[in-house]
DNA sequence: GGTAAATAGTTAGGCAGCTAACCATAAACA
DNA sequence: TGTTTATGGTTAGCTGCCTAACTATTTACC
């Protein structure tokens, strides 16, 4: 799910101009701001182009993974609301993709005895080689796509992601104007 | 329109005990991939979130900025196609942007009497009055978001994210396994 | 034990992204 | 000049994302 991408980002001195109409436009925060958007999108692009040649989007994509690391660890199954908080996404989304995955063979969907609220999500061994297929282009086209960063680099650049991952998650998620404080 | 987002990335050793299943996957490339998603992912969704008190959207929004921009050099009009290519969307995205853009009166749509292929969309009073209302806010939050960054590290990562742009833009755009070479 | 609150899942309606196909017009070229 | 090709815009149909509202079940609490 490419977001809307700036082809060519403002230049620098662009900004300093739009800043004398915008005094709350600090330069350097919107220049890196943009260059995060188009670094994080053009990176996936280049991953569903992978994805799609066997029909599956990145949203499909992150569910069957989630669904393959926890069958490590746990019984392999797990419900639509704990898979929508580990994607990411709404429970009403992962509704949606679970039709779709279970519709192709790649999940199953079983209600809970126990709990009859539940539902159990389970990857099939379709879906699982599906994943075995698409996952060494994946992780090459990784690799290739990191392959201009020394390892030194990844590290910085994780750090500083790091940090402004901190950052938003103190975003308070109703007050709008109270984050400028 | 955030994206899905893994919510808790995978720790290292998990990455390297992934390494053993897939030789392909290459830990600190993966790590430094999953963290540039999160870290776009959130800042898009601390932004949206204030353009959704204005009943707008990341795609409308660009489109709008898109426009102010141009009205500075130009005369003001362009056309879907530079639109969508500025925006990095399809045309047939665009056109669905611009209608709700115009029935809203943010923008309007006129047929070119040169080219009677074209149309020129333009920016509308109240267009301007609404970003000029939303913007303080917008770069309020850029600050807020970034402000955990020194400049030193604002341009460090203004350049690593550079490197990824360079060499995300060589990758082949039909070709799908010449990747890995 | 019985009512209220919380939780799991789904449905409905809307927007935004895509591709593929289509029409109108313009440009290229034989 | 006339045909072919390219371009601009739209439409149709799909997926995926959202919020809000709904049902069913479980939990909490009086």
């Amino acid at each position: 799910m490419p977001n809307l991408l700036l082809k060519d980002l403002p230049r620098y001195e662009c900004l300093l101009e739009a800043a004398k109409e915008f005094p709350d436009l600090e330069p350097s925060a919107c220049e890196t701001f943009l260059h995060l958007l188009r670094g994080g999108d053009e990176s996936v692009r280049v991953m569903e182009s992978n994805l799609a040649r066997h029909n599956i989007t990145q949203g499909r994509f992150s569910v069957l993974m989630i669904l393959l690391n926890r069958c490590r660890s746990n019984s392999g199954t797990l419900g639509p609301a704990e898979l929508a908080d580990a994607a990411g996404v709404s429970r009403a989304t992962m509704t949606g993709l679970i039709d779709t995955l279970e519709r192709d063979g790649l999940v199953t969907r079983a209600p809970d005895t126990v709990d009859r609220r539940m539902m159990l999500v389970r990857l099939t061994d379709k879906g699982r080689a599906l994943l075995e297929e698409i996952l060494p282009e994946h992780f090459k086209r990784m690799s290739w796509l990191m392959s201009p960063l020394s390892e030194f680099e990844r590290q910085t650049l994780v750090q500083l992601l790091n940090k402004l991952h901190q950052q938003a998650s103190k975003f308070p998620a109703e007050s709008p104007s109270a984050a400028a404080v």
